[in-house]
DNA sequence: AAACTATGAACAAATGATTGACAAATATGT
DNA sequence: ACATATTTGTCAATCATTTGTTCATAGTTT
């Protein structure tokens, strides 16, 4: 049913210019590197043009993640695949902090590249930007350092009345739709894992804070199902149950109804089969401390301890 | 009702204009891809006129997308279509990963396949069958022989009662996120090409036709911007006169507010300085034809006429 | 007649290869 | 701690290849 990957990815086919872009070295750094350590040295065309096999760029990926942890490519580059996979895996677990750690100046400049796009309302540009932050950070740093700055920012700024409203507009469809896509992309790669529903009550609207969780629950491992926002709480408790969820995300952003949510949630609680594991999360959720403590849903109030949360989840359920 | 890929899309019957319009690849350059390349080598009518199918405008419009991604025409043009797609899927998500590709092929199994995902809930299986949808039409029969079937199967079902409301709203997010995935692919193939604007006024909520209108645009070769739905009117024309719109495109979905909406409309052609363009699309446009008479606005209820209504426009702005 | 199309040749811009040099960061020896 | 050496990413200059564009000429459509 899948396709065979033999065929393909045996070929050399790449340019030098792809897989730089794929694996965020510069041309000029892998020609280095043949030319120095004979890292990768790739098959030529006729005319003299490298060409690489997909192999190639899976080596380069890790030489790379290598050189984030610390090593230095001369000592690295002459090692074969399994060996310097063994070695990344090691450098990665031992150190918490070896992922790509961006040094200020690059957020920065993103961040730059971005709050112009949506000064300019340049949808193009604006999508780059998101897509060049995604590309250049790692996941959490993606959230954490630069989109969700970038939307406290919109924000203000929607405030202070220095961008409009449809920039504003305009601009949280831009994110959502990157998000979006992130998280299909993610969806693909993990196989399996407890299902997560996320939605939200009633009287709620959607929240680009919400999708970012789903990111950050993707990204533990969960098999996340959105509903979207505006659910009655009856049909939560029927998708629960038949997507067999492990635990469920309630988002809760607005002021209004805040008693009837509260009784909502409970029949939720009483309802649902899977009684243990209701996160509360959302701007609102620290008006529900009490309701929390009775049916012992956990509140979250930002992505960090949200993480932790889940992280948690995770490894009670597995 | 449902027609399987090859029946028209077979048929050569676009003259290189034509082609060249909807792919964004000058004549020139088709004509020079063909003689260096052999990369699409059309019929000839009699009189040895170009005449080429809708798969050939799918084709050079993946090796479109393989050279925004950084490939070399010669080392791609020889391709064959799925091998060709994979590239484009690898190159374009910056991250090799293989694609799950279905072995058969009509309208009607990728639309059992589908409704199965919706019935089970499972927003794995929907993600995959509509990329497993997108990877075997044409766009064009993507979204008016598989896409819009669908919708309408969506809430037909709702009404009579045989899928539930969460179900409903679950699977319209699996194909919002799979039009807005759709359309930034799209965007980022097109660097150039006359701005266009789509949004909705107040009082209307967000519809899937509108994305798939979107769609469309892009694939002709303009460059859209989506403002989303509920926007009051001085915005929209504010947004328009900064990204210099050639058209605007309004959704009109619901039966409130026509009176106030047609004024908003007419505002709207007084003050944006794109004055010619405006077209009406939605299930309640119909509403709105004395209002279109006065503006000069195009009203168009459906894909197809409203994909004929862009190409057009599109023909004369250049 | 005006607009569109076909063909082949020529040109120009972009990209890649190669080599060498440079500077910042890191390592090493005393 | 300091000076020296090594490592390594970046850049520039030069040449070759690739590829989009333009032009001139001639045929076709409306």
């Amino acid at each position: 049913m899948t396709k065979m990957k033999g065929d393909l990815s045996k070929k050399p086919r790449h340019l030098i210019q792809v897989v730089g872009r794929r694996t965020g070295i510069s041309s000029d750094v892998i020609r280095a590197w043949e030319r120095r350590y004979g890292a990768i040295i790739s098959e030529r065309t006729e005319t003299n043009r490298r060409l690489y096999t997909d192999d190639d760029i899976e080596k380069l990926t890790l030489l790379r993640r290598a050189i984030n942890a610390g090593r230095r490519i001369g000592d690295i580059a002459n090692l074969s695949y399994d060996d310097l996979f063994e070695l990344v895996m090691g450098d990665e677990s031992n150190s918490a902090r070896s992922y790509a750690r961006p040094n200020t100046g690059t957020v920065m400049e993103l961040f730059d590249e971005a709050s112009t796009a949506i000064h300019e309302m340049d949808s193009n540009k604006l999508d780059i930007s998101l897509a060049n932050a995604i590309a250049m950070l790692s996941t959490t740093d993606f959230l954490m350092e630069f989109l969700k700055p970038l939307h406290v920012y919109i924000n203000d700024e929607c405030n202070r009345g220095s961008i409009r409203y449809i920039q504003e507009k305009f601009a949280k469809l831009c994110i959502r739709n990157c998000l979006s896509n992130l998280s299909t992309k993610f969806r693909s790669v993990k196989d399996e894992g407890p299902s997560l529903l996320i939605g939200s009550l009633i009287a709620e609207y959607e929240n680009l804070d919400t999708l970012m969780h789903i990111i950050v629950a993707q990204n533990i491992g969960w098999n996340v199902t959105y509903v979207g926002n505006g659910v009655p709480h009856d049909e939560l408790i029927y998708m629960a149950n038949e997507i067999r969820a492990r635990a469920m995300i309630i988002a809760l952003n607005t002021e209004r109804d805040i008693a009837r949510k509260s009784h909502e949630i409970k029949t939720i609680k009483s309802l649902a089969d899977q009684k243990d594991n209701i996160v509360l999360i959302g701007k609102q959720s620290h008006n529900y401390t009490q309701l929390a403590d009775d049916v012992k849903a956990i509140i979250s109030n930002d992505l960090s301890s949200f993480r932790l949360t889940m992280e948690r989840l995770y490894g009670l359920i597995r």
